[in-house]
DNA sequence: CTGCAGGCCCTTA
DNA sequence: TAAGGGCCTGCA
């Protein structure tokens, strides 16, 4: 077990906070499936416990977290930012696995969250590898879901998404490329448009700048900005602005 | 039983 | 560049 202390991080924000589907809330713990493997992890207050080894620790959670960087840099004079910081304060932006958020986010269009969340549960029984000892699949390779032919995980017209998305080569040149290279390259993949790219580019491949606009933001921009998109949506941290937005906006809804 | 969900693609104008 | 229709499926 491995204890940290580390302010400006709640497992409740970050699991309600929509950048991710695979927390899995077990009494007052979190089971989180990522990068192959399940991380236990529990929080009193600024203590976070980590149930890993040492390496796994240092090598895959400390960067998934982000635990190297400060978010809590909101110094903004605008007031609901402010109140969405207030409000959801521990809020990280994760570094998750590129492939597993580029079909999670394609999977994503037009859902609602607990259907995206059935959707990507029902892809990893189907097409990942049972991790032993617990009752957990990883998410399925491009490899895995190269041969994937009927629609057995509510995908409906994404199917012919992700089966393109398995088939497109040099997916891992996104992570040497420039934004703009990233982002032109993303938007060139058939079933990726303007959103899902903007979250690719922030819980992917972790560009701050990155901002993604969906229908939640669109209210925010129309009833708090009366229609006109505000500086901090395209400023260098736009992405985390995003997030904390986003979750204030939704006061109230559970993510289950 | 309906309406609609953290969009995207394609067609028109 | 902008606007609008269609789309698979399954929550609510």
């Amino acid at each position: 077990m491995i204890s940290i202390q580390c302010k400006n991080f709640n497992l409740d924000q970050i699991a309600n906070s929509g950048q991710c589907f695979r927390f899995f809330k077990v009494e007052d713990k979190y089971n989180i499936v990522a990068f192959g493997k399940v991380l236990e992890v529990a929080q009193d207050n600024d203590t976070i416990y980590f149930n890993c080894s040492q390496e796994d620790f240092d090598t895959i959670w400390s960067m998934y977290f982000n635990l190297h960087i400060q978010m809590d840099e909101v110094d903004h004079k605008d007031k609901f930012l402010l109140d969405a910081y207030h409000y959801g304060s521990g809020i990280r932006i994760l570094h998750q696995d590129l492939w597993e958020i580029m079909v999670s986010f394609i999977i994503s269009q037009r859902k609602n969250i607990p259907a995206i969340k059935n959707s990507i549960e029902r892809l990893c029984k189907a097409y990942g590898d049972s991790i032993a000892g617990t009752p957990y699949y990883t998410f399925p390779t491009a490899a895995q879901l190269f041969n994937m032919d009927k629609d057995d995980c509510g995908l409906g017209y994404r199917l012919p998404y992700i089966k393109t998305l398995a088939r497109t080569k040099n997916l891992g040149d996104l992570n040497i490329m420039s934004y703009n290279e990233a982002k032109k390259f993303l938007l060139s993949i058939r079933g990726i448009g303007e959103k899902v790219a903007n979250c690719i580019l922030l819980f992917g491949l972790n560009y701050f700048n990155a901002c993604p606009i969906d229908v939640w933001m669109q209210k925010i921009i129309d009833e708090e900005y009366n229609g006109i998109k505000p500086d901090w949506m395209t400023s260098a941290y736009a992405g985390y602005y995003q997030q904390l937005a986003f979750y204030y906006k939704r006061k109230g809804r559970k993510i289950t």
